[in-house]
DNA sequence: CGCGCGCCTTGATCCGGGTCAAAAGGCTAG
DNA sequence: CTAGCCTTTTGACCCGGATCAAGGCGCGCG
């Protein structure tokens, strides 16, 4: 498994940023806040990149970090045989760039054209030096991506395919909504093949899935890259409880 | 997902310890040093647990954190409707015990019967604010546990369900090998259905590729508990290459 | 010593997702 | 407007893993 050198990495963890109670009250922790932002202002330049470029490649030496300004982007790691996978998507706000042993632990790619601050690994690191409070903000995210990384291990490890489909949703509508409203319209700018990728699916099964939810009035796509939650019960059930009651294959209307 | 509040976690980060490059170099930076183990001592106290006892619970309130002695334990978390994902499991030397808003993030039962130095969590917390080396090697632990879920990811996303194995044997070997070398011998001492949970197979599943691989000649099976390889190369092919020349399903003789 | 209970294995069947293939829609450039 | 490419959709078929079920082994306990 790649860059990965000898038997290490086992160990459910907690450290500093972990061992507090719940430390800044209701405020959204793992993202910068305003006040951060600006004294990150004066280390940050600002790029732009378009669709399906690469910010950086797997492997590559780190050089910086960057917080999305705006646009969508994707993490893709290379299996050995060439098969790809998705890790994750970023949205602005986000902070992209984690490198282990000074070197990028994926490659991320524009989704869409986006717009980035890019904050050049020295200076970054001697701020933080200075800056403990942020040090602790990054930590959090870190903390936070690693439970990210966690819920995609439960969602890969069921097989069906109308459940994984249902949770990528739900964690597009999470993402999107401002402070855990419960929005009927969700966004994806990503393709079928990235959703594929990210869940282990086929672009053909990723599609037959939306077709089989929209049949069953569980869901509206008036385009493919716009979904509207028609049916939040049966689809919350669906997410949620991997229900027996689940998407019948090819019938239209669902028995109430 | 359970204990998720509102839309966060979805980003790549790096944060301090990410930051630099090759650090003490060539040692483990993940395992603690017994110089470092022996700073832990003053406020460690040991414990033991059964075979199949719960170390703590998923959402309990989190008091400490475990330094493994000896036995193997595993992390379980619940899905919604009462089906179980193995996330990951935990052999001698691993530290255990990652919270989250002061709870713990999974639960953590015993494989084998377990010996831990227990670490409560107030003391650890004074202690690392004065030891910032230590606090640096907590953080280090906190980015591999996020590298071996990355892992564990590309794993669930490829369906076949030899290559999942062999991955698994593989890992299990690099955790047990010292010091990354390739031993034949693997120990396993979690059960088959363990194994299929953390993959996301069947117990049969399992059982039936353990046996294809061993009718293959690539392994061998003295008992359910231990693994050898026989056919590195073929062994190495399937987990690494996801290669097309796959184990036959029901054949006997593979043809050279 | 023998019974019973887990765990593991093996078998038979079914079904969902992968695969191969083709056609339709949408966007851009000419 | 049209040509060409890429993405998406849909279809047909096949295969591998889930499921249901039964049988074997090992170990602890009565």
């Amino acid at each position: 498994m790649p860059g990965h050198r000898g038997a290490s990495p086992r160990l459910a963890i907690a450290a500093r940023p972990f061992l507090s109670g719940p430390a800044t009250d209701g405020a959204r922790r793992d993202l910068l806040t305003a006040q951060e932002r600006e004294r990150l202002a004066p280390i940050a330049s600002l790029v732009r990149i378009e669709r399906g470029a690469i910010l950086f490649r797997q492997g590559a030496e780190a050089t910086a970090i960057y917080d999305i300004a705006g646009g969508v982007l994707k993490s893709v790691t290379l299996r050995p045989d060439g098969t790809r996978a998705i890790l994750g998507f970023f949205f602005p706000q986000d902070i992209v760039g984690l490198a282990e042993d000074g070197r990028y632990v994926s490659t991320v790619q524009a989704v869409s054209s986006a717009v980035l601050y890019r904050m050049p690994l020295p200076a970054l690191e001697r701020l933080l030096r200075r800056d403990s409070e942020l040090d602790h903000q990054f930590l959090m995210k870190a903390c936070h991506e690693l439970r990210a990384a966690q819920l995609h291990v439960l969602t890969l490890g069921i097989a069906r395919a109308d459940i994984r489909l249902a949770r990528f949703l739900d964690l597009m509508r999470q993402i999107q909504a401002p402070e855990g409203a419960r929005l009927a319209f969700i966004d994806l700018p990503m393709s079928r093949a990235d959703i594929g990728e990210y869940l282990g699916l086929t672009p053909e099964t990723v599609s037959r899935v939306f077709a089989r939810l929209q049949r069953a009035q569980i869901i509206a796509c008036p385009d493919p890259h716009h979904v509207r939650i028609v049916d939040e019960a049966r689809f919350h059930a669906i997410a949620q409880e991997e229900a027996r009651p689940r998407v019948p294959p090819s019938r239209l209307s669902a028995a109430g």
